[in-house]
RNA sequence: GGCGGCAUAGCCAAGUGGUAAGGCACGGGUCUGCAAAACCCUUAUCCCCGGUUCGAAUCCGGGUGCCGCCUCCA
């Protein structure tokens, strides 16, 4: 059936269609690099990294593009605040993202433009807008004439007279109508500014995104994404920047992820309860907190906890688990099974391929994606209990296992360890005790090992290690 | 006021017309020298009321509760 994708712009799922066959162009709203990340920001990350990983899966080229904001009011407080320039923290706080993310196993984007790298685009847009009608300078800002854009509030559903109620109102406005806005913002004394055809100044923050979706992928492209509160304004304003300039759809799928509660509540700044990726990824493996996102479907809310989270760290540890102990078995493994029972037991194989395919086609479902991931350790647990084993059918199943798995960025694969000589001699002691059936010194060691973090785990085919 | 979302077992969470996936936790059993890991078994009629239908968690109407956007925000 192909994959579906639920559109934001239609409030439906979709069949994807590319513009381009087999190639993906793709855009992601990303952070404003006045701090380090909090798990709001992470969750985009995770869940669109997720989506070109599939997408790539499928055989599409994706070509994956996320901006970083390195200059806007928050920066320049900050700059001030620490007495650094906006460059400076820009640049700081882009390598934190980096660090955080990639802990994530998210992959780079094929270009992270940064807005101040694309002062000259971000100009001549405005200016074509200026030219055409759309924009208009007052006292060295430039608006947008939101009015003049017909199809206004298309993305998010709302007509541009309701939308006149909330409409904030400055007090000095120089706007011509309180719905307009900013493109380009005029300078105040000691700001960082570029010079433009309007006077010093620097840009408002919708504009950069749509410059950079032109410059980077084209006109129109596949997929825009980003968080849910961006619909509004954000995207909205994108949309009438770039289709009042190109007349013709700025993207064709608009995907928005769900919010992140904690504690059942906002996360904000004013209720004091953000929670930064670097600071949760020193208590739990970031591979568990990405998996803790995917397994909720990517436009719902999404609870965070410390009891949630350690869930989801022993429910990501029966997945690890199952995979160590293939690995284990697979290295002491004869191949005993006949030709016929290979081939079918490998077809039954190909069907949790068939089904994971069919759940992340469905608009991304990685939660069930996941419990195809679950159906598939239980199914290796089960080969496990049985006497008679096979090289061919454990590497297939490991095979697929990783496949899979990695297609959602989750690593299985323990970090190869050795072991201390002395903790090696306390291991073969044991083994030597409970060979004449002096358990009171093997319980011992073991007891010893334990306190050392390390667990044994006596099996049919020996001794079985693992640090807790 | 406008737009939208959610309510499923002790907890988390899929499922949008055919008699409720998956995980965590709990209990019982098997395996084990004992453990660990694993396996087997057990655990819900889906917020309430009404309607449509042969049949609804799933559609429609009404209600209750929680939440998001409309303002910087992932």
């Amino acid at each position: 059936m192909g994959i579906r994708i639920y559109n934001t712009l239609t409030r439906n799922k979709e069949p994807f269609k590319t513009i381009e066959k087999n190639k993906v162009k793709m855009y992601v709203c990303g952070p404003t690099v006045y701090n380090y990340i909090h798990i709001g920001n992470a969750r985009p990350a995770v869940v669109f990294d997720t989506v070109r990983r599939y997408l790539m899966y499928r055989g599409y080229e994706v070509k994956y593009v996320s901006n970083f904001t390195d200059v806007d009011d928050r920066l320049i407080n900050k700059s001030i605040e620490e007495n650094q320039s906006v460059l400076e923290i820009a640049e700081r706080f882009i390598q934190a993202y980096k660090e955080d993310v990639s802990a994530l196993n998210v992959l780079q984007a094929d270009i992270h433009p940064r807005a101040t790298e694309t002062m000259d685009e971000i100009i001549l847009f405005i200016k074509k807008l200026v030219d055409k009608g759309y924009a208009y300078e007052s006292e060295g800002d430039v608006y947008f004439r939101t009015r003049a854009f017909k199809s206004y509030g298309k993305l998010s559903h709302q007509s541009i007279d309701e939308l006149k109620v909330g409409a904030r109102i400055d007090v000095g406005e120089k706007k011509e109508d309180p719905l307009d806005f900013t493109l380009w913002k005029a300078a105040k004394p000691g700001e960082i500014t570029w010079d433009s055809p309007w006077g010093l100044g620097r840009p408002g923050w919708h504009i950069e995104c749509s410059a950079m979706v032109e410059k980077y992928l084209g006109d129109t492209i596949d997929i825009h994404a980003g968080g849910q509160d961006l619909a509004f304004p954000h995207h909205e304003n994108e949309i009438a920047q770039s289709e009042a300039l190109h007349e013709h759809a700025m993207a064709n799928y608009w995907m928005h992820n769900g919010f992140i509660k904690i504690d059942n509540e906002k996360m904000s700044k004013s209720i004091g309860n953000v929670i930064l990726v670097h600071e949760i990824i020193k208590k739990y493996d970031p591979n568990v907190v990405r998996f803790f996102i995917q397994t909720v479907h990517y436009r719902h809310p999404i609870n965070f906890s410390d009891a949630l989270l350690s869930d989801a760290e022993q429910a990501f540890s029966r997945l690890k688990t199952s995979y160590y102990n293939l690995v284990h078995r697979l290295e002491r493994s004869a191949d005993l099974l006949s030709e016929d029972e290979l081939v079918t037991k490998t077809k039954e194989l190909e069907k949790f391929k068939e089904r994971f395919i069919q759940e992340m086609d469905d608009d991304f479902n990685t939660a069930n994606a996941i419990a195809v991931l679950f159906d598939l350790a239980k199914d290796i647990n089960k080969i496990l209990e049985e006497n008679n084993s096979s090289i061919a059918l454990l590497t297939a199943y490991k095979q697929v296992f990783e496949e899979l798995a990695g297609v959602l960025g989750l690593k299985l694969q323990v970090e190869e360890e050795l072991l201390d000589a002395e903790i090696e001699q306390l291991i073969q002691k044991r083994e030597e005790a409970r060979k004449t059936r002096n358990f009171t010194v093997a319980d011992q060691i073991r007891d010893e090992l334990k306190d050392q973090g390390i667990i044994l785990e006596d099996t049919a085919q020996g001794i079985r290690w693992k640090r807790v």
